[in-house]
DNA sequence: GAATGTCTGATAGCCATGCTATCAGATACC
DNA sequence: GGTATCTGATAGCATGGCTATCAGACATTC
């Protein structure tokens, strides 16, 4: 199994992408090309494969768009340093907001949140986490500021296992991996278990009576 | 302030939403009609208006397309006890997952971590995380089982906040309103605040040096 | 050394989503 | 009574993510 040699057929066959969509991603600079055997011919290896897999957990679990998955690859391609390898993904997954559109009570409260933390104005979390603030307030939620401080929190215990993560990796390409990985999977991963353990927490609080109504 | 009777014309420029756009909603039943007056006139009160940013809210901030964010308004429009408008609202913002698309490895694993938790088999969380587990693992990321353990810590924080915050409403329209965008949103709030983490305890592990290379 | 099948890049098309523009007729209101 | 505005209905548009088709160049098998 090591290094396979393929043609296009078996690529998609064993990617279980179609041939057309392989292609696609080529043209989209997400999938190297083969190496060219002849004008009309090229062989794939195992790392297209693995390139692919990782095309579709960006996209499909991760929810990225292509024009993101291909920022953050080209991230990972390159050699930059970490921690612009990283700031690239964080951007990349991050739609951007518009620094205008949020108030800047809201942003007051966010950096309250995070008092003490080193991060710089323009990461895209904090304008993202303060435009939460303004729809909530907005929506006329008032008091939020309890249930910011607690998913502070949660975000802190999150933040630290991705870094210990990042840590335990050993060559750059690996950790450029990881970082991308984790920061467009991490978003999905929470919510799904945040999504049990909603159901957990509600079941013990609110155990199902018969003929409950509330 | 109180209960402003309006046409379409000041809806739309007191919502920065365009005349198309409101009636498009409607269409789509995310708004209800006005108050008619006449076969081709209708009156719209602060609940159109409030109504309205709700869906902004959901659409742009939380991210769910307008036929997820119908379905979540729904629910908190029918009288439907508590559990069931939250679990229409989980569902509606949770992509569904087919569960046979994810391996019995990964489900065990997950339920290893939510040992303890109740969690029905099909809850739409519980299969996400299942999914994110088989991809790490399909990308060649192996020993992610620490990285879970503490995003299912951290999940339960938050999960914790979202209940409190649903005990400390009192009406049922408060309640369910609240299980909605704290649903919607919570993932974005995280997502955001999470980012932050990372740049903070990045920048703590990783002091930026001169001329550093890694 | 041809016949048949597969590969290639390029191009065009398709479908879903989320608006947006236009229309014709009815009403508001000065 | 005349202009501005409202109404629902319908059609159109832009983007994103594929997917289908094509003509021409190999490859493989006999």
């Amino acid at each position: 199994m090591a290094d396979a040699a393929m043609k296009m057929a078996e690529l998609s066959a064993r990617s279980g992408v179609a041939v057309a969509t392989i292609k696609f991603y080529q043209r989209e600079n997400l999938l190297p090309p083969g190496v060219r055997t002849g004008p009309n011919q090229a062989l794939y290896g195992d790392a297209h494969l693995g390139r692919i897999r990782l095309i579709l957990g960006l996209t499909e679990v991760g929810g990225l768009t292509v024009a993101a998955a291909r920022r953050v690859l080209e991230a990972i391609d390159s050699e930059l340093p970490l921690p612009e390898t990283f700031e690239i993904a964080q951007h990349a997954v991050s739609e951007a907001v518009d620094p205008t559109t949020v108030t800047a009570d809201a942003l007051a409260h966010v950096d309250a949140l995070m008092a003490g933390w080193h991060v710089s104005d323009d990461n895209p979390g904090r304008l993202a986490a303060a435009r939460v603030f303004d729809t909530f307030t907005g929506i006329g939620q008032i008091d939020a500021a309890g249930w910011f401080r607690r998913y502070a929190a949660a975000a802190l215990v999150a933040a630290e296992a991705d870094i210990d993560e990042l840590d335990a990796r050993i060559e750059r390409a690996a950790k450029a991996e990881i970082v991308v990985v984790g920061t467009a999977l991490g978003d999905t991963l929470f919510s799904g278990l945040r999504r049990a353990a909603q159901e957990h927490l509600s079941s013990l609080r609110y155990p199902v009576q018969p003929a409950s109504e509330i």
